[in-house]
DNA sequence: AATAAAGTCCACTTGTTTGGTAGACTACAG
DNA sequence: CTGTAGTCTACCAAACAAGTGGACTTTATT
């Protein structure tokens, strides 16, 4: 299960999709509309601005938006961004991988099933973008 | 990504499996060959055997063991067994659903995103059982 | 009956995630 | 220069995950 952050930061993305190229969003309309604790909110959109997906304006009429368009990022990026592992196990993560101290990857079955598990929502997340999480909501 | 104590339940039964038929395995030796807790996994053990999936002797002799073949058990029902759901999002889980309070699921794109995913994994996870876990480590 | 082996159960610590509050500071539009 | 809105820091606390320690019960064996 993805944790609270990351389900927050692909909400707000979804909306911030749907409002791409209509200038800076407010923090509080995202977190209104959205259901989001604002202040959670916050620092979940900082990181994603350091992470170059999002970029913000200071000031009246200020706000967070897409720095390109939704069609360019796919959720398996987005859900990396903020930290999320896709694999469910370390030793079968791209991004986040650790070795098992207990076995033997070439022979392990658990790390076999894993990683086709892997591949199969990969294949899924990476041809996903953020413009399909725009709705009517 | 799956929590400790479901890697920690699955390394368990993938040894357990291994040893199916011959009777009771002491907690010890398990937590010993898969690197676990002694602690940790004990408590691990005895929600697996509420579940039904183990079955235990107290006493000199005694452990843990299977309560059926290997094959009968896949890992899709040993994960849900201690409690890991296996969807990305509470709001497409079959067995920890919990709806979103933000939107309307019929079209929300999230939700189909996720959905997918959810049943891609499944299809895979349900196929694969505790016999696949055993190997030679 | 005594003993040792082994699972069971309860209590506890430690750390992280999640959610929330408060306040000061910075940038910018009007 | 004033108000708006993001940035940053510092807390707090409830809930959960991970891990530890110790006392208790059951059972086979001697």
């Amino acid at each position: 299960m993805l944790s609270k952050k990351t389900q927050y930061a692909l909400k707000a993305l979804g909306y911030l999709a749907g409002k791409y190229g209509e200038g800076p969003v407010l923090i509080a309309d995202i977190a209104k509309k959205k259901k989001i604790p604002v202040k959670f909110l916050e620092t979940i959109l900082l990181e994603l601005k350091q992470a170059g997906v999002l970029d913000s304006k200071k000031g009246k009429g200020g706000g967070y938006y897409l720095t390109q368009s939704p069609k360019k990022t796919s959720l398996a990026t987005a859900i990396r961004f903020v930290g999320g592992p896709i694999a469910l196990l370390p030793c079968v993560s791209l991004n986040f991988y650790e070795k098992c101290k207990d076995c033997n990857e070439a022979v392990c079955g658990l790390n076999k099933a894993m990683l086709i598990t892997r591949d199969a929502t990969l294949k899924i997340l990476e041809k996903k973008t953020l413009a399909e999480l725009i709705d009517s909501n």
